[in-house]
DNA sequence: GCCCGCCTAGTCCGATCGGACTAGGGGCGC
DNA sequence: GCGCCCCTAGTCCGATCGGACTAGGCGGGC
């Protein structure tokens, strides 16, 4: 059995590695430090029973690397290991095509089982984001857009929540201070933020952000 | 040998644990999730050759856990397992009795040699410490009157950190504007931040306010 | 008593922000 | 094609912010 694994951590790696090898006495783990890594690593290679991702990857390229993981290996079924439970980011991770999001802070026994779920075409969510809604778009439904902030705004998001200045974030993402006063004014309203500081707060609250620790 | 483990992540202690267990072959691991938990399992045992405290822990206990611990267990070397390493955050651990300051993406050999040197009575720091003052107060010195906020500063931070603009802070503290103008200044001066966006940002990552999450 | 740091409060001013607009181009679905 | 949404860009303006000042009261340490 062959697992993928992206973790940059040496000490998560250790810990995933010796739960992952209860799965089946033939398991052959490769790490990646990203996406990547693992795809310059990795990329030839086909065959994966699985990949686990970590999600509390700061910088907020856990999401980009599991966009990158999926488009890279289709058919793979992908796990998000995090540490942080909020519906929006689970759901977020859903949606782009996880199969699993496993909290850091499940005993090993469940996070065994949840692995073998998903490796069984199952789906596995942490009983934290129960709430109104399916939680399991059945087709993908739910594109969006009363919901969640566009690509674009998510961008700027990331920025602003470090606290940088518009004419800084259209330096970074090479459009115009304007446009960027656009993207945060529909932020705040989003959010329901009267100012970016207080944005940048509710944003972490929420989960938008992978985080800020 | 006998190693206290302050982890609340099942699969990170695996992973400690694993690396633990090469200091010695008579390693003994007690584990925790928290200082609490540490205080209540482990207080009456005596003879800890190491304690090891996961520095990450959200909810900024990780400081009140290290104080708990120093106090519980004095004379025990205690190190910070950590992801982040600002100055900031590692010298307030060091201040507080830590002897050492392990980045969690350090490889295992560094992470095995650095408790090593801490259990041998040496202080190990990242590199990325490295700065312009001296790293370790001889005697304690620096009882620290400009490497910390002033208590009124810390009742601004925490409403700043939300996000409130100035008029709400003054309302809340019951002050005028010009006087939490005064307080913000110092606060983005000491955290070397543009604005009080930035701010926020730093003071989560260092732990100054409880959380964001 | 004197010094020092903190909290308080104020002024002045340029920079930045945020709201309310208008507007064109591009992509997608019906 | 037509509508709809997004990204882009712009203007205008009042509010807020942040820096650089001065200054008085208060309390603790030497």
């Amino acid at each position: 059995m062959k697992i993928l694994l992206i973790e940059a951590y040496p000490l998560l790696r250790e810990g995933i590695a010796a739960v992952l090898g209860e799965l089946d006495e033939s398991v052959q783990i490769h790490a990646a430090d990203d996406g990547d890594q693992a795809v310059k690593l990795y990329a030839a290679r086909r065959g994966w029973d699985l990949m686990v991702l970590d999600g509390d990857r700061d910088g907020g390229n856990g999401p980009v690397a599991l966009a990158r993981m999926r488009e890279q290996f289709p058919g793979t079924p992908l796990v998000v290991l995090s540490s942080v439970a909020d519906r929006g980011t689970v759901l977020r991770a859903i949606d782009q095509g996880a199969r699993g999001y496993i909290l850091k802070s499940s005993r090993r026994e469940i996070v065994i089982a949840a692995l073998r779920l998903v490796m069984f075409g199952g789906t596995y969510l942490p009983a934290s984001v129960a709430g109104t809604e399916k939680l399991i778009p059945e087709d993908k439904a739910v594109t969006g857009h009363d919901r969640t902030l566009t690509a674009r705004q998510m961008d700027v998001l990331e920025l602003l929540v470090q606290g940088k200045p518009n004419k800084e974030i259209a330096g970074a993402l090479g459009v115009s201070e304007n446009t960027i006063r656009a993207h945060v004014g529909a932020i705040l309203k989003f959010l329901d933020a009267r100012n970016r500081a207080e944005a940048g707060y509710a944003a972490v609250r929420q989960g938008l952000v992978s985080n800020r620790v």
